[in-house]
DNA sequence: ATGGTCGTGCAACGA
């Protein structure tokens, strides 16, 4: 299984289909989409034996779920999952499945802007919420193996990021921020991709300006976090670094988790 | 050099 922030499926239809031809995995969790659901390419992936579930509102967020081994039970947003805007309303940016046996969740986490932004207010009640769902779904289901797939727009750890220096006083670095990553790690989920794909200096992301790829600046901000039943059957992972590269690449590459 | 790059949708906003 993978995630992956796609920055626009319609954009990247071509590269999303390419990549999938080739990468030969069976469940990918979706990010910023950045369309309606009328809009989504969905025949592209059909084509290719995937089932598609996608949700999207407008030009904004959107998260979805292609699988080729069963896309069943459908739920669109989490319990008490915090909303946005005026008036304030949940946003696209959680979509679950259940795919192989495997609960899945794609998660687009509120980006937090700036410190002071009340955008960063709703990312930290965004993550706290989801950390109680989760633990719900790990008390309710303790045998069910539960992915949380997503852009987590955090990076846990200060070899998560090229440069701490870079980020003194900006988001995704920020102690409450890690606290609420490190708060799903204790309601009992793992990171299960890090062991396969240790840093410092192991990225996921990197942005567009400033020649940061080729420079190697980047971020570690895209997860798998697994349930214990899950992480018993991961048996390896990679960063798809490869997909970052050339023209028409999405600013994230692809996190690929094997499962036994 | 107070920007630099993208995507969406057509001005400006979000990342």
């Amino acid at each position: 299984m993978a995630t992956w922030n796609v920055n626009s499926v319609r954009a990247r239809t071509e590269r999303i289909t390419a990549w999938l031809a080739r990468s030969e995995v069976d469940v990918v969790a979706v990010q910023e989409t950045k369309c309606k659901d009328a809009q989504f390419p969905t025949s592209a992936f059909t084509e290719l034996g995937y089932e598609v579930a996608h949700y999207g509102l407008s030009q904004w967020n959107g998260v979805a779920i292609l699988s080729r081994v069963g896309l069943d039970d459908v739920e669109i947003g989490f319990p008490e999952q915090p909303g946005w805007g005026e008036p304030v309303a949940a946003e696209a940016r959680a979509i679950g499945a259940t795919c192989g046996g495997v609960r899945v969740w794609s998660l687009y986490i509120p980006n937090g802007r700036e410190l002071d932004d009340p955008h960063y207010v709703y990312k930290l009640e965004w993550l706290e919420k989801l950390r109680a769902a989760g633990s719900g779904w790990l008390a309710e289901r303790p045998e069910q193996p539960l992915a949380l797939c997503g852009d987590f727009n955090i990076a846990p750890e200060d070899g998560d990021v090229w440069d701490m220096a870079a980020f003194e006083g900006r988001t995704h670095v920020s102690k409450p921020e890690r606290d609420a990553f490190h708060a799903l790690l204790d309601a009992g989920f793992t990171d299960v991709a890090r062991p396969y794909t240790p840093g410092p200096g192991v990225f996921t992301y990197w942005d567009y300006q400033q020649l940061r790829f080729p420079k190697r600046e980047g971020m570690r901000i895209d997860f798998v976090l697994g349930s214990p039943a899950l992480a018993a059957r991961v048996t390896g992972a990679r960063i798809d670094r490869e997909e970052r590269k050339g023209k028409g690449a999405s600013d994230h590459a692809p996190v690929i988790v094997e499962l036994s």
